[in-house]
DNA sequence: GACAAAATGAACGAATTGGTACAAAAACCA
DNA sequence: TGGTTTTTGTACCAATTCGTTCATTTTGTC
């Protein structure tokens, strides 16, 4: 969708720079999408924080659909992007696993934006991101990861058989991302702030001792 | 807020009965507010789905927040109520842990509808669980009922010590309820339907296994 | 049966909101 | 230089949406 710049001149003072333009827009968009879900969000709300105009906008994204689509792409991109950085094959298994588990603990806690932005789209039951076909394409990096670490840690003899890496991720995956996001209700409900980093500690460590009793022998 | 019935006649045939009108409405608006969230509900359109009429709404519950609320309201009790049916003292610790992870899994799996509700809310950011005095007084038999099963498996030292029965709840809830809150954006990922009854029987067989380790020494 | 209170219906209104029409300035290219 | 394309700004509109007004019917009570 967004233009490649053909040589990398230092685009500055430039009046008419769209990848800019876009940039701005789809960051502001992400917050307030993210903020207020889809039909919560409003467009002139948008329009309003950002350097541009709202015409700007429908120039570029066509519809509130369009923008709110662009905003879910890029937010799985960029997530992915991190995810690609974890350098575990040089661990132990079980510090590998460790590790991944903490990685991403402390990434979900980081990126409230993004676990929104899922939320929202699980309410949405999943229509934009059936309908974009460049997250279809996005390998994920996590899955990998752990498929890598369990065929280690079997080998090793301290993982026992018979285990589903996709299963491994849909448990950190859970745990993690309730802790950010029913923070609210969860909180509320029992009374405990679980952004403060004390009680945040103590669930990151028992998230981990959680999923490496799972996989040990 | 709703009025008791002083005796327990029949009120069967009757023009006027706010009782029945309100428990309509409630329904109907679980159903959309659920479906759509807050700010994606519409009024009409639970007018439209109900026995009475838009008038109606705001003569009972005064605002779309009023409704919201009541709905919030409504669902908490109705969960906390089943949840007080478990049965576990008679079971051995291990057996009563995994009877209430099953529980709740079930649970969860047969109510999307209160699961929506409550990822709505954390969308929310809790402001209206934080404004219901109803719930605050509600107690949370779950809680409880861990806390005594936890004891057990401790007196007969089967279970570690130093854990938190909060904390157990808490990996609990996260692992059934993410099965079902994100049903659609991991579904869609990963290409598989987990509410198909092979893979949930898989998960479920998993997520218990998982707190069972958790807590066994 | 009369009267006050509760319950209900239909139509309407003010504000919001996604989206557009119209126009013009800037950039690119031959 | 001139013309074509890209980019941007302003004002506006039609539809939606929450909520209300006004009137009417039903119920309970003396």
């Amino acid at each position: 969708m967004r233009s490649q710049r053909k040589s990398a001149q230092p685009a500055a003072a430039r009046t008419h720079d769209p990848e800019r333009t876009m940039t701005d827009i789809l960051d502001v968009a992400t917050i307030e999408f993210a903020d207020k879900g889809l039909s919560g969000a409003r467009i002139d709300a948008i329009a309003a924080a950002t350097r541009t105009s709202k015409r700007m906008i429908y120039y570029y994204f066509n519809s509130k659909e369009g923008l709110y689509l662009a905003v879910l792409e890029e937010a799985y991109r960029r997530i992915r992007r991190t995810e690609g950085d974890l350098q575990l094959d040089s661990l132990p298994p079980e510090d590998a696993l460790r590790r991944l588990v903490e990685f991403t603990f402390d990434h979900h806690a980081g990126n409230e934006a993004f676990i929104r932005i899922v939320m929202n789209e699980n309410i949405e039951r999943g229509r934009y991101l059936s309908r974009s076909q460049i997250i279809e394409d996005l390998n994920i990096p996590a899955i990998e990861a752990i498929g890598r670490i369990y065929q280690r840690g079997l080998a090793a003899g301290q993982f026992r058989q018979g285990l589903d890496p996709l299963d491994i991720h849909a448990s950190i995956s859970a745990l993690t991302f309730f802790n950010v996001s029913n923070q609210y209700t969860f909180g509320h409900i029992f009374k405990r702030d679980t952004a403060a980093s004390a009680a945040r500690a103590m669930r990151r460590a028992n998230i981990v001792e959680m999923v490496v009793r799972f996989v040990l022998r």
